[in-house]
DNA sequence: CCCGAAAAGTAGTCAACACAACTCAGAACG
DNA sequence: CGTTCTGAGTTGTGTTGACTACTTTTCGGG
């Protein structure tokens, strides 16, 4: 246990513990907060904050007159997770791989300048990959990078590790993003790459990632194999998360408002 | 101003105005919490938490030691209004149309039997729906239901109203769902009924609906034109939300862990 | 004029108390 | 035996007070 982080995150993480090694079973009554308190020897305050965190991540529901009820056992992906697909592929256990097709500078067209927030013309890196899970082909990724971020990039073993560990080193971590997802007919790269017929439906998610600052650091276009993976997302009325549906508009990727 | 609600929920719906109506602009610092208190006449604790049910929603970030600044002005897409095709479509100013292709009662098969949770060859209810947009085709809706919750729409109006509406008539209230979201190729009817070419890719979102005590209301299949509709998704490190990518497995569709 | 240190202001954290609203089990009643 | 009602237990809400950690501003020295 971590005797510097404040009481209240040391709670949330004993409970997240508990959850996950099965001690508060999916459906248990959550001990009461009167007992959570003697328990942990703390004020009510911080039980209540931790049991609120778990609560935002509809890890628990229900309450009043009653103790919540563990609503989720499994755990919702980390932004680290989600982000990256060889850390997302090894913690389900699958051997990640990929093929560099394409990594190169070039010259920002207008539609990606305005998309990476630079200037027409910036110079930019491009990086084409082919994604495998368990030596097969996944996906197709085509990342851009300001050049100033991106040339981390180019002289990094990007067949060895992730993509964001080499721009982790560089100081450059993602804290955001927004995904904007579709479906699109396979083209010619992605039936040599992938292996799929011409024209074959493709989950497509576009990927506009910021940091901290609110800096753009990249955009994507990854092209998922459908048979390989998809994407699932919980809503309820309580709990409610940035997730919309969008009637599609000539207007490209952006975050909302911006 | 609801007399009735909470402090802090009625803070929370003023600071909601505040942003949207531009009072707060994107960007700007938030009053600090002492101005705040002061305004509204409360203690701290009612405006914190207004303040962080805004947080958990992504629209303010920041803070500890600065005022908070507002992230973003767009309001998080609603429950219902996610759920409902006709009240979204409406939100966007644009004319929801329907086109029922088939509404019918007969026996679940085992998988579906399963997903819905019901006894095998239980009796189901089936809808078949075409969706437009404007007037043109945008969707093909195929939703089943448990008998003794769709035998209220058999008799409903279904040209006319949402079926939201007229389950909600019958105090039936879908509050939680889950979403898997892949592509897929057009098929027969969707070529027929969307008019789109045989094998042209399709945004699929599968859907499994609940009511508060956690019982399956609706499985819905739901194929949209990529040309018309999209699905975005924000995600950050600080504000995890319930998105994963999975990777494609025979089992079919469901909660985690459930 | 610039720079660094001090000071003032801000949010984060924690405690203790009080009351309201709600749930649930068991007692009392018909 | 079934129903209703009461009361204990629980969470939701709000207050007050105190301290810590961080940011911004201010001010003085160089």
């Amino acid at each position: 246990m971590t005797s510097s982080a404040p009481l209240h995150v040391q709670l949330y993480e004993e409970m997240i513990r508990r959850i996950r090694s099965g001690a508060w079973q999916q459906g248990d009554k959550v001990p009461s907060e009167k007992s959570l308190i003697a328990e942990f020897g703390t004020s009510r305050g911080p039980v209540r904050q931790a049991l609120a965190a778990l609560r935002a991540e509809g890890m628990i529901v229900g309450g009043r007159g009653t103790p919540p009820r563990v609503q989720r056992t499994a755990p919702v992906q980390s932004f680290d997770t989600f982000m990256s697909f060889t850390e997302w592929a090894r913690d389900l256990g699958f051997v990640p791989g990929q093929r560099v097709i394409e990594a190169s500078r070039r010259p920002a067209t207008e539609r990606i300048a305005t998309e990476l927030r630079l200037a027409p013309d910036s110079p930019i890196v491009e990086i084409i990959r082919v994604r495998l899970l368990d030596g097969k082909p996944a996906m197709l990724e085509r990342s851009l990078y300001p050049y100033e971020i991106g040339r981390h990039l180019l002289s990094a073993d990007l067949d060895g590790g992730s993509i964001y560990q080499a721009l982790a080193g560089a100081g450059v971590v993602p804290v955001r993003a927004r995904h904007v997802i579709d479906a699109i007919a396979a083209h010619p790269l992605e039936v040599e790459q992938l292996g799929v017929a011409p024209g074959s439906p493709l989950l497509r998610v576009r990927r506009l990632a910021t940091n901290e600052f609110g800096t753009v650091i990249e955009t994507a276009d990854d092209r998922y194999l459908p048979s390989m993976t998809n994407f699932a997302v919980e809503n309820s009325a309580e709990h409610r998360i940035p997730l919309t549906r969008q009637a599609v508009t000539p207007a490209p990727l952006a975050f909302a408002s911006e």
